[in-house]
DNA sequence: CATGAATGAGACTTCATTCAT
DNA sequence: TATGAATGAAGTCTCATTCAT
């Protein structure tokens, strides 16, 4: 009864990444359920044997991917590399996931993390859960002595994640080139630029 | 924008300072057009006589703001500044503005800015300009040798982006605190923190 | 009905039985097939080997116990009894039916006797029949004097059946007490305010 | 504003007027919402504009017709009248109704008061109420010595109801003639018969 | 200018029934 | 027999927009 046959396993998956593709290219609310069957190539009905809603498709696909995030930040964190090596470990999580999964991508930056009305209220509680794991990394950085101390450990997070969805969406919306396959570039120069954004004031050394 | 009697003229920005209040509230998609009248306290279709659709009052709300980002921006490259200084008084300029009417901000970025599968598409060309001034303003600062050259401008501009955005999303969904007053410490530490970031390599210079 | 091997039989009658539970419990149009399964303990499809549809299982519910009612009837207008104890038969039939299977008693009232809409219309014929004996009893007492002979007997069937409907309508939705075990002084209550209502005028008969 | 033009109460009206005439033809399960539309020659939209749901337009054509109801009972009550008369001026109320406006009685007797499940649910209170009433004018006549004091005054009521409703879906459902114009007689015929069954035993007097 | 009634297309969701295994 | 995945028709409700007054 539990077991579940493989055709059947299938199914359930096909329809979520038919969703992905859909959310993608029509977006979530610009879409309607027939056009995620349409694409799966199944019965309209078969989506509701699987899904509650459509709400439930954006979020189970959010979390399943979200949760990766989580789990690469927490790793990252518990990790005994220096601050630096621990934004780059999440930088290319990130990136890594949109050069494997483009579209996926898209749907939890456009419909989720940036969609702060809607899904983002929803998954607000993971959404923090990743900031602060960044947030951890630069309060450490600041008490070894890494990091400059004037600037909010929040506030760091911030513009890290502020910064790498930005170029993402960059991509994504083809604004800023990128496809090529210097996402190793890109990564290593955003995570450079924060982490030189906030070492300490070379001037205030000096001084 | 047209010359009007002052009584329709009042009618006409009633109606949009309460669409403000409205798409903030409710978000744009979560609101009826019959919310934004009974928030202006006029009869439903009076909505119409001013407006062609709900888009448009999103739209109008935007461009009227966001062509003063670009004034600014323009204004900012002309000045004979420092290209820290030309990002300062960008940065200043949203911050103060965000200062002044959080709403209308709130708006312009979840509404428009941020929701790159609807109306943020629409704006592409308006909010691509905007970024250009940065861009340009990056370049120039490469040019002179204040900036680094190895960060591509385009990339700088997202970075720049990314951090302002997604520092009032904070801001306005409460996940970053700041709402003290503290809002020009935030620009400067934005502005030092991107430029810091920015700067050639002090270990470069040295090497 | 038809000879089959126990274990099928038992089947069918689990699911018919789970049936009666469910239907009681979420009425007939707020239930779904999936109900009866799950209640039964059986998998979804194997309701539909059993029976056509979810009408089906009703209609077969219905008929199987309106016509031992129906047979009871027929019985007691055979028997030489008195109309009082011929009714009495009748009404204790029915309220034993109630005490022994609520449940059933309580779904053949709501879902089919006095849904006139659907399920009445089908069993019109049926529930008709159980009238007529009734009337007949009736114009057999009016026959024989035992009966005002200004009452309508098809009318007094009516007033038999929608006392006894009404009453047990009471006890199933707890509208008027009488669980405890005083079936049987509401059933001679019953059957002698009826009677009563029918005797020829006393009145009239010494005038 | 709130003076309501003449048009605007009657398109109301003219929807509920219709959903009357759909419900008793079709059943309220069996309608679309269309159906009522169409029946009143209205857009679609349009009973949504004046209608929540369509719940809430059987619901305010029961309550409507219901308080009325409870109205009339509460004026027999307190009239100076005996049982009998009381129990006569209820009866002929619902008979009236009936007579006026046999569609609604059907619709508020087949979907509301009898579908205990559903509706009956919902309106239990206001259909207790009108039991109520009638619970005491039997109790009052026990206390005069009209009514015989075995028969519980709840009990009394219920038969009272039972018969009346029976009565009219006979009629509704053509199981039991009576179109002809003889309504006040089957009034007659029915308090007669109940009030006769109600009264203290003569033979027990005698005996 | 102003009102709010009127329109109707559209989307989600439900669920009885069928079917392949 | 038994399972539960697959199908798809149907219906409610929403709401942007139009229109008559």
């Amino acid at each position: 009864m539990s077991v579940r046959r493989d055709g059947a396993a299938d199914k359930r998956r096909l329809i979520l990444d038919a969703a992905i593709r859909v959310f993608a290219r029509q977006g979530f609310h610009n879409c309607r359920v027939s056009d995620i069957a349409a694409e799966a190539g199944v019965a309209y009905g078969l989506v509701y044997h699987y899904f509650d809603s459509k709400d439930q498709m954006l979020n189970e696909l959010f979390s399943e991917r979200w949760s990766l995030l989580i789990a690469a930040s927490e790793e990252a964190q518990r990790s005994g590399g220096t601050p630096r090596e621990k934004l780059a470990t999440i930088a290319g999580f990130i990136i890594d996931s949109y050069r494997r999964d483009p579209e996926l991508m898209k749907v939890i930056i456009v419909e989720v993390t940036r969609a702060a009305n809607s899904f983002g209220r929803t998954h607000l509680p993971e959404i923090r859960q990743a900031y602060d794991e960044v947030e951890k990394i630069v309060a450490d950085g600041q008490a070894e002595g890494t990091f400059r101390e004037d600037v909010d450990a929040a506030f760091a997070s911030m513009l890290f994640y502020g910064a790498i969805e930005q170029l993402l969406s960059g991509w994504i919306f083809e604004i800023v080139p990128g496809e090529d396959g210097d996402f190793d570039r890109a990564k290593e120069l955003l995570v450079e630029t924060i982490c030189a954004g906030l070492a300490p004031r070379p001037t205030a050394a000096t001084a």
